[in-house]
DNA sequence: AGCACGCCGACT
DNA sequence: GTCGGCGTGCTC
């Protein structure tokens, strides 16, 4: 198997030796068409040697032992047919890319080469430089030569035989080495110890740093040579010369990068509820593999979640723990910390290669550091050999589904495989599940159990909706605040209690117009108009980070009479500056979260306090827990409702009522205040009263209505190409085949809301797949027509984008 | 994917 | 006249 997006695996040859050693899920360099060297993995291992070629051999084997199990080959391979992807893509998306050697063509000069003479221009350029480095890469070989053909060149002086190439793979992992120090064996027994300490009478320093030593040594056995240093003040020079007397020596110790320092707490005790949950939870295990987990937020599903862990760790199995987004969770890891410490090892994407590297050989090998794994939805690639349990929090999360690069998969349901594979259990966890789960649960296919108190019998947040269409015909707004949402906050503030505003757009303003002529200005590589960012004063595109100063007059009739429409968080929090100067409001979105620390430093401020408004888009709404957070703010409801796509409902229902859960949580009730102009649109209504199960039915009534999940499959195509004529006429062709294979169930072709991204424009098929239609036969068809459709040279530039379940 | 091979336009 | 553009095909 081969990292690259090809169907197919390819068969090398191997000698006896090699294949007695070789085992399913080792990584051996093979040389892959005519120059490259790839990492592949060994899938399979038989006899039958193919017949159209002849079977390269393999050039080395990197593994002493497999680094992939084949109850992860057999996982990949669901996820490779279930998605449409090819196995390499996922191989690729599994390994840190550490694991991924790739060559690199390193150029040598020949130092019997003196005919210089002989060299052209270029060519003499390349010798020149290599008599300065004894070797370079490529990549440096097209850097001397600028945008030049490099292969040529090389190729030439190969030919005259000035130089000569050899291809190099290396390992990009690095054990981490902390260097340890110890006495040097000569003074091992204790009466050369008083000549020694004699010895140094004149060396003050060494002395003491003998002493400090020796003082460090009745304390804790192996020690770190920093440590010394620092509890005796010494400089690295003074233990350097210490050594070099063959006083003391040093000695590495390979270490891991992430470390839990920490004391670990039994568990909390469950109430009476939570208790309950838990012994239906597994009750429902007797039956079944999945079991549902309705809590309403802050009811403590994450005290239910320890008490399965704690068991399954007690039968010695592996847990994991998948969160929606790694990097806005520090709380639960704290949480989890606190009860499991170094028996938990975190993993996601934002981690170094080193790092993630550790973590994998951790879970390889099975060890008790990496018995519990929270991470994000990458993690279900970890080498697991006997998982016992895997919890799904929020599982209705969107971010659980990759939708770029391929595999385009979906981490819960891709768990849920992975239990199956594993004899496992699998808890999902929410207070708003998805539809397909919660559909799931009420047809029996999942258990399903519900925890609907609050924690501390604090009450649900009262909801009030405020009709904003009103307020500005009664002229009782300012700015975008109503009277009624400003007194709300004056009243919290006054109280010293903190307020989260959510407001689902970021920048400033969305659209800029002119007043004269109506024109706003356009990214020039997207479809769509600028957004405002006034803190930089440049105009933005939320899409291809396109960005440029903002004009001061139209760029199309020359009147200075911009203006802007629309409303981002940049623009309420410079409002609520101003209306509220005595307060300090803090803003969290892409913009101000972008360094690796963004999100602590910012969620830091706001729970020490520092922060009293803090306004943020909708990663505010996951998962975060403060306890003196009493009112949250909707601005502006409406945008969410106004989604063009099937879940934008359901979607708008989640966020709002997780948004609304971070008001109240401790002692308090909290109070939300949401601003619309339709304050009886349904959801709202269903918001307002936390009707979860009324949302449920009137959403699956239109679900069945307009053939969507969980009734109806989706499989969505993507065409992408930057000559609009060329995709215009692929999606076309594309349509009509599958018309004539799904007749109406194919819908389309369509341009989506932003039609063009990058300079590429986009068209969308979709196919809908009827409950009885059988999704494997289905989906080969279309794998055919895909082939058909590739077959046609015309089309085959155009970028082919297949979205299994693309929600 | 990446890379070589091969066929057409704008420059010395 | 070539240099360098990118379209086409293949990789065990």
């Amino acid at each position: 198997m081969l990292p690259i997006p090809i169907q197919k695996t390819f068969t090398y040859s191997v000698t006896e030796d090699e294949a007695n050693f070789l085992q399913k899920g080792m990584r051996v360099a093979v040389s892959f068409g005519k120059t490259k060297m790839y990492t592949g993995l060994v899938f399979n291992i038989h006899q039958t040697a193919p017949i159209l070629y002849e079977a390269k051999e393999i050039l080395q084997i990197l593994d002493e032992k497999p680094i992939v199990n084949e109850l992860q080959l057999k996982h990949w391979q669901w996820i490779s047919t279930y998605y449409m992807c090819s196995l390499g893509d996922v191989y690729r998306a599994s390994l840190p890319s550490a694991f991924l050697l790739e060559s690199e063509t390193i150029v040598y000069k020949n130092d019997a080469f003196l005919e210089e003479s002989v060299l052209e221009d270029d060519e003499f350029l390349i010798f020149e430089a290599l008599q300065h480095q004894s070797q370079l890469t490529i990549h440096q070989v097209a850097d001397i030569l600028g945008n030049k053909k490099v292969m040529p060149i090389v190729n030439e002086l190969i030919k005259k035989s000035a130089i000569y190439i050899k291809e190099e793979i290396y390992e990009q992992y690095k054990p981490k080495l902390v260097k340890y120090i110890r006495l040097h064996t000569d003074y091992a027994d204790d009466d050369s110890l008083g000549n020694l300490l004699e010895e140094l009478s004149n060396a003050k320093k060494q002395r003491e740093a003998v002493l400090g030593f020796f003082q460090l040594l009745s304390t804790k056995k192996p020690i770190k040579a920093k440590d010394l240093e620092k509890k005796t003040k010494v400089s690295q020079s003074i233990l350097k010369s210490l050594v070099d007397k063959n006083i003391f020596e040093f000695y590495q110790i390979q270490t891991d990068r992430i470390q839990f320092k920490g004391d670990t707490n039994d568990l909390k005790e469950l109430n009476e509820h939570q208790q309950k949950a838990l012994v239906e939870i597994k009750e429902t295990f007797k039956e079944k593999d999945v079991t549902l987990l309705h809590g309403i937020t802050s009811s403590g599903k994450t005290e239910v979640y320890t008490k399965l862990i704690q068991e399954v760790l007690d039968q010695g199995k592996q847990v994991l723990f998948l969160l929606p987004e790694i990097a806005l969770t520090t709380q639960i890891i704290t949480r989890l910390q606190f009860y499991f410490g170094d028996q938990i090892s975190v993993f996601h994407s934002k981690y170094s290669m080193n790092e993630r590297v550790e973590v994998w050989n951790n879970v390889l090998e099975n060890k008790t550091k990496a018995r519990i794994i929270l991470g994000a939805r990458s993690s279900i690639f970890l080498p697991f050999s006997n998982l016992g349990l895997i919890v799904v929090d929020e599982e209705h999360e969107t971010s659980y589904k990759q939708f770029e690069p391929s595999p385009r998969y979906n981490a819960r349901d891709a768990a849920i495989v992975l239990a199956k594979i594993h004899k496992g259990k699998i808890v999902l966890g929410s207070a708003t599940p998805s539809l397909e789960s919660y559909y799931n649960a009420q047809q029996k296919k999942y258990g399903f159990v519900e925890l609907n108190r609050r924690h501390g019998n604090v009450l649900l947040p009262k909801i009030e909706l405020i009709d904003v269409k009103e307020k500005y015909r009664k002229k009782e707004m300012n700015g975008h605040f109503s009277d009624r949402m400003l007194k709300l906050i004056q009243e919290a503030l006054d109280l010293k209690e903190q307020v989260i505003l959510f407001q689902n757009r970021r920048g400033f303003s969305p659209v800029v117009e002119c007043k004269t002529c109506g024109v706003s200005p356009q990214c020039p590589n997207c479809d769509v108009t600028l957004t405002f960012h006034k803190f930089r004063s440049e105009l933005r595109c939320h899409y291809c980070n396109y960005q440029r100063a903002m004009p001061n007059s139209c760029g199309a009739c020359g009147s200075n009479t911009l203006d802007t429409k629309g409303f981002g968080t940049e623009q309420i929090e410079l409002e609520l500056k101003e209306l509220f100067p005595d307060f300090k409001i803090g803003r969290m979105d892409l913009d101000t979260t972008r360094g690796k620390f963004g999100y602590q430093k910012i969620i830091g401020a706001f729970e020490a306090r520092e922060i009293d408004v803090l306004v943020g888009t909708q990663m505010l709404s996951k998962g975060l827990d403060f306890d003196n957070v009493t009112l949250v703010g909707i601005l502006n409801a409406d945008s969410m409702l106004n989604f063009p796509d099937f879940r934008s409902h359901e979607r708008a229902y989640d966020m709002m009522v997780q948004v609304s859960g971070r008001a109240g949580r401790s002692k308090k009730q909290g109070n939300v205040a949401i601003q619309t102009y339709n304050p009886f649109h349904k959801i709202l209504q269903q918001v307002s009263t936390t009707s979860y199960t009324e949302m449920y039915k009137e959403q699956l009534q239109e679900r069945w209505q307009y053939k969507y999940p969980p009734y109806y499959r989706v499989i969505k195509i993507t065409l992408k190409h930057k000559d609009y004529n060329k995709v215009d006429s692929g999606v076309n062709w594309l349509f009509k085949s599958l018309y004539n294979s799904f007749g109406e169930n194919v819908l389309g072709p369509t341009s989506p809301a932003v039609s063009r991204i990058r300079n590429q424009f986009i068209k969308n098929i979709v196919i809908k797949i009827p409950p009885k239609q059988n999704l494997t036969n289905t989906k080969n068809h279309v794998s055919k027509i895909r082939n058909s459709f590739e077959a046609v040279k015309d089309f085959r530039p155009i970028r082919f984008i297949i979205d299994v379940d693309a929600y």
